[in-house]
DNA sequence: GCCAATTTGTACGTATGTATA
DNA sequence: CTATACATACGTACAAATTGG
């Protein structure tokens, strides 16, 4: 079962590091044996011998895998292959607007044209793909959003949940995965954004345009109410950083 | 200097892991300090005594933030603010196209469909962003890709860097990141795609059409070779995985 | 609920490789 | 070339979590 890994010879020609090798060793491992997210890897000891390195090594090996979620660690049980999801771009992402939100939102601005961008081209496949339980599943998000909204509360899981039921359709798991992604880190980055009264109404109102466009059918209108939506946005982040979210203590949490 | 940095009290609340707190307070004390990419760290042996954690944990939370590039740690030396780059991106992303390669290609389609959702969305800006020396600039690398395929050698650096080019005068590092990340992850998962004489003429083709679309200074007519110029890389994809690059091995180093 | 076995997490000591002065 | 500072690797011991009897 372990022999697929073989011992890593000292003087193999490039004389890189030993946890470095032994990540590639364990990647091979998963590949070769055509592993699945969820199945179980071999334990750290099993894989110091078949490795031939030391326990260290192979623990930093894991933490580097961990981080990118191609294992998966669970204490007092064992090591498995990861989900491999994006939580390392939202991490990065996030950590990078962390460090230039005093200074201004110029990586949050960009994020919302990647954002913006992506939506909006995905306009016509969208109506093309559009199903009834789509359509109905989008309108009651929307009207939960003006609920709340009525209510002075805020409705943050309802727009995400909003933005990822549009993608959905499309059957694209990665477009799924990046907008969550970007959503994320627009969140973690800028939590409090837009919370003032006009601003919440003006939400509100952009999504249900969106909703109508989209039982429309009617692609461009689609596109049009996407980028009416992202405009309060914008101008938020225009206004500087002022608006500020919690400290950084949290934030990175 | 390091006053900053509090050590861990055992019972804060969450029962968490110890390298888990120690990656915050590193992640905590960059933030706090406003430090820059490249800036210099504290030393392992001062991490230990400023969060009171052993050498282990600190390591291991050091793993976990190399791996996100947050920080960067050169032998020897010390250790530094990272960049901040999407290799995280590319190697998560990689992974599980390798994983899923075996099968069938669908991760490198998903990723195929939006490097061109972006590219065509971004079009208008990037007519409005046109330049002689990006004219010129793009025009130069159609003609090295036509020179090297008249010669029947490949030009993979010349393609990467014509997308990369196509999206630099946005002035949106994001989305220029995003573009090298997914051709990256493209190379890797699959190297060896478009190497018939016939598809090879017409991606030189299809970027001399770019070039000109874009100098024409017409959204829609560049819009529409972008989308000609993913035709044939769809088609290989749909074609199945019997293309195959190469080992595992080497596909991950 | 308790105990024992398994497995990961943490700590510490030592030696080695690497870069700088 | 020597000395110093630092990261890397190895080994051992023990703590904490999970599972099963």
């Amino acid at each position: 079962m372990l022999a697929v890994i073989e011992p890593i010879s000292r003087q193999s020609g490039g004389a890189r590091l030993r946890q470095h090798e032994v990540a590639e060793r364990i990647k091979q491992y998963i590949l070769q044996n055509r592993l699945r997210p969820g199945d179980a890897l071999p334990t750290e000891a099993e894989l110091c011998a078949a490795v031939g390195a030391s326990r260290s090594s192979v623990r930093e090996a894991i933490k580097t895998l961990t981080a990118l979620d191609i294992v998966e660690v669970r204490h007092g049980h064992g090591t498995y292959v990861g989900r491999l999801s994006l939580t390392a771009l939202v991490e990065s992402l996030a950590f990078r607007g962390l460090l230039s939100r005093a200074d201004d939102f110029r990586v949050l601005a960009e994020l919302v044209e990647v954002r913006q961008t992506i939506e909006q081209g995905l306009a016509p496949s969208i109506v093309a793909a559009l199903d009834d339980s789509l359509r109905t599943g989008l309108g009651e998000i929307a009207d939960q959003m003006a609920e709340l909204a009525a209510r002075g509360e805020t409705f943050v899981e309802q727009d995400r949940r909003f933005h990822l039921l549009l993608m959905e359709p499309l059957g694209n798991e990665l477009v799924t995965q990046l907008t969550a992604a970007f959503w994320d880190v627009h969140a973690i980055v800028a939590p409090t954004m837009h919370t003032t009264p006009e601003s919440v109404q003006e939400t509100v109102q952009a999504h249900r345009a969106i909703v109508e466009a989209a039982a429309a059918g009617d692609a461009d209108r689609l596109s049009a109410a996407i980028a009416a939506h992202y405009v309060p946005v914008r101008r938020h982040l225009q206004e500087g950083p002022e608006v500020s979210g919690p400290d950084a203590e949290e934030a990175t949490a």
